[in-house]
RNA sequence: GGGAGAUUUCCCGAGCGGUCAAAGGGGGCAGACUGUAAAUCUGUUGUCACUGACUUCGGUGGUUCGAAUCCACCAUCUCCCA
């Protein structure tokens, strides 16, 4: 199967400039690509992983990616799928973000000589003089057409900044910029950026005269049609630091039945025929699909050996409920108790199991803490230093696992 | 520049000068049921030294025995007129 067909049946392709070319140009390896990164946050987030692993495939095909890091658009801030005004980053911390993204995208794509390269908007954009901007390509953008694109919608009834409403300028003429300076031909993105990148593709049409084009991909969406990646409102991160490999690879192996086949097809490189068995299986038997995605990601993600750790600390949790080295821990020091115990309560919130002790308490009063074996019954416990020792595991609620050894 | 209105706990949103830690919904968390799923039902959802105390209702002052509720100023946002 050529390239564009797998992305079709995979789900990835939203929309298309026109499907014909885009297709013969992207099968044949004749792409020279980009996709843009605002750099909002110091990690990427499993939403841009998705990106990510499309930047692969079409190298795989002999495609050029361009990774282009905004750190010039997130001086602005893309108002896209927003109802209020981001916070204003500084330039410092966007140059750190940056360079942070830098680091995770090389872990995904082979930046090796000739094969892909990584730019930052930050070094046309910042120096662009206003006056000379607006001449230049000011002319070239229809206020009304701007006011009717579907990503100022939302904001039209709650208020748009001036300084937002540039954010499609500003994305317009990194395409236009790629486009004369590094033969970019094509942008992709998510479907929510469709109208910014079509600002790119008129701004290329109008001032050289050809044709650039466009694809976005499919959000990914869960069956209730959220957002996927997030957990309670934090983002799913690929940072190990900010999400552990143990609570990646629990997030996947936790999605909805319904969205099992769909997260495989979008995310994972497993052949579509294997995934067609998959998907045969049904009720229970996809229980295990559910492993199966959430290994190969957090593999993807993180490395085989921490994939295996994961997959092990999981299994040892769920099927035999036993401790396991991989499971996150906690090390109790000498200062955490007092006479030689500790309260459980305390305990939850120094794991930060749990925000405030009395969330704590509550937990506890509603049976949903055990240590080992054992329902909590009381919020007052504690445990001595003797019966932590080397390794007592305390589980909040039904899946959340966290083991404490005494120093 | 002129005028009108808004600002409430994670979000939306009710709130009479005392009975307001503040209705209701969403989301979160936990319990039951399950397949580490969904749906459903139940409980819970400011903090702590937890049958009590303390801190919250954009900010700062004020009126009052008492303020989320009244007044003044400031900040931010929305709408109407220019």
């Amino acid at each position: 199967m050529k390239l564009y067909d797998e992305l079709v049946a995979r789900g990835l392709v939203a929309q298309v400039t026109n499907e014909e070319e885009i297709k013969n140009m992207i099968n044949e390896g004749k792409a020279k690509f980009y996709i843009g990164f605002d750099c909002t946050a110091d990690s990427l987030t499993a939403g841009h992983f998705m990106a990510l692993t499309l930047m692969k495939r079409l190298q795989l095909a002999g495609n050029k990616p361009i990774a282009l890091i905004g750190g010039g658009t997130t001086m602005i801030g893309d108002p896209t799928g927003r109802t209020d005004m981001r916070k204003m980053l500084t330039r410092e911390d966007i140059d750190h973000n940056a360079a942070c993204f830098k680091k995770q995208m090389e872990r995904f794509i082979d930046f090796g000589e000739g094969k892909a390269i990584m730019v930052n908007n930050a070094d046309w954009l910042l120096s662009l003089n206003y006056v000379d901007l607006l001449r230049e390509v000011g002319a070239c953008f229809s206020v009304n057409n701007m006011l009717r694109a579907e990503c100022y919608k939302q904001r039209m009834e709650r208020g748009l900044s001036f300084l937002e409403f540039n954010y499609m300028i500003m994305q317009s003429y990194d395409f236009y910029h790629l486009f004369k300076n590094y033969d970019c031909n094509m942008q992709f993105g998510g479907d929510d950026q469709w109208s910014n990148m079509l600002g790119g593709t008129e701004l290329i049409r109008k001032k050289c005269g050809a044709d650039a084009h466009a694809m976005t991909i499919t959000l990914l969406t869960d069956s209730n049609g959220k957002k996927m990646g997030k957990t309670a409102g934090n983002a799913v991160w690929l940072d190990p630091a900010k999400t552990s490999p143990y609570d990646f690879f629990q997030y996947w192996r936790n999605v909805d039945d319904a969205d099992v086949i769909k997260c495989m097809k979008m995310l994972t490189f497993i052949p579509l025929e294997q995934i067609a068995e998959y998907e045969k299986c049904d009720g229970s038997e996809l229980n295990r699909v559910k492993e199966i995605l959430a290994y190969n990601l957090t593999e993807m993600v993180h490395g085989e050996e921490e994939a295996n750790k994961a997959r092990d600390a999981a299994k040892n949790v769920f099927a035999a409920g036993g401790a396991s080295e991989n499971m996150p821990t906690t090390t109790l020091s000498d200062e955490d108790f007092t006479d030689g115990a500790i309260l459980v309560c305390d305990m939850l919130v120094k794991a930060k199991l749990t925000p405030s002790k009395s969330e704590a308490r509550r937990l506890i009063q509603q049976g949903g803490v055990m240590v080992g074996d054992a329902k909590v019954e009381r919020f007052d416990m504690t445990l001595t230093k003797g019966e932590i020792a080397d390794g007592v595991i305390v589980k909040k609620g039904k899946k959340t696992y966290h083991r404490f050894v005494a120093e």
